[in-house]
DNA sequence: TTCACTACTGAACATCTTGTTCGATTATAT
DNA sequence: ATATAATCGAACAAGATGTTCAGTAGTGAA
């Protein structure tokens, strides 16, 4: 790619990171951004379409860097009885989001933070589906999509507590709290199996 | 409340609800609420100070009219083990949803949805929060308004699933996936109390 | 009915925002 | 060195927001 390009694309990133810090994202116009990231208008539009594409170009990133390194590894141990504690998937996820609460936190807050939870609820469905194996929604009293669209909202909405609780909590405890509300459910049916 | 207040009122609300079936929430504008309403320019302006404080203010008026009806009623009974089935509450409401399909699909999809669904939370945290008697919430694993928040935002997210789906599963089917994934965690407390 | 309020009207206005266009300029890769 | 591609930035049309204000007309109480 062009090393143009790539500086651009930077410094517009750079700016929309700026401002959503200072304030809300509805407020941030497109003059702003192009004013700090002192590139030309029509810049801008040859590399966004909309400001919420800058929005989601800026949430995929942010995604990617928070869950891309533990992409390899399977997720299902994660929420086996044995699974979980300090060196799960999971917990290095929120430490991860820990690390990048500056970010995350002006995104899930302010106005910006509805359509965030929705791009990050998109992100994790795909990444359940691919990284759970696939008998974890199999014969379940409920639809295997309802179930995978359950799991990723509340992994969501449990780290948009945990922000609003301005993190307060460790990792550890917010994986918990999550596992404390997602195991009895897939246990529930496993149950079910074995009592059939 | 002087009658000319509310005929301007009911006239915004109609002229929103309709435009709000037709195109996306964004997109619509305050001239277009003000023409269909047949309201002058500073009349919407000495009623709403802002066009989402018109979607808050719809949302709300939404809400009670699904809601109200049923609130006289304990909702704990639903999430005990005997509780749910048709007379539930729940299913009641969810009922109440689906006749006002019309009105709830066109806020839930497009862009006014993650904002309708912020203020349905906020308005069922409340609810459950004085409907759902406190013993719930006590000597839990997790905090109560963790739990709390996940109850709210599980039905939210169900809703919102079943509107996907073209609502085409009945109340009860919905109500039964609601309760799958939330009973579970209810009972496992329990069980560890029953353990201790 | 009268009368003091209160709400509505609607045009006009300043201001801001978006998204596009286009000729000139500058950096890049080969 | 040169063709290519990206950027610049001013100018523009179109349209939205929110305010102001003088005039008009319902409303409720006496």
């Amino acid at each position: 790619m062009d090393r143009r390009q790539q500086k651009t694309r930077d410094a517009i990133f750079a700016a929309f990171n700026g401002l959503l810090s200072e304030k809300r994202y509805s407020q941030i116009t497109v003059q702003e951004i192009i004013d700090r990231a002192n590139v030309g208008r029509s810049t801008f539009y040859a590399h966004f379409e909309t400001k919420d594409e800058l929005l989601r170009a800026t949430c995929v990133d942010l995604f990617d860097h928070v869950v891309s390194d533990h992409l390899s590894k399977e997720l299902t141990h994660d929420f086996s009885k044995s699974g979980g504690g300090a060196d799960s998937t999971i917990t290095h996820i929120l430490y991860h989001l820990r690390d990048n609460r500056k970010n995350i936190a002006c995104l899930f807050t302010s106005d910006s933070g509805e359509l965030f939870m929705r791009y990050f609820k998109e992100y994790l469905t795909d990444v359940f589906r691919d990284k759970l194996g696939s008998e974890i929604f199999a014969n379940r009293e409920v639809p295997a999509d309802f179930l995978l669209n359950h799991i990723s909202c509340t992994f969501v909405e449990t780290v948009n507590w945990w922000i609003r609780h301005d993190m307060t909590e460790t990792p550890e405890e917010i994986e918990r709290c999550f596992l404390a509300v997602i195991r009895p459910v897939l246990e529930s049916d496993r149950t079910q199996e074995v009592m059939q």
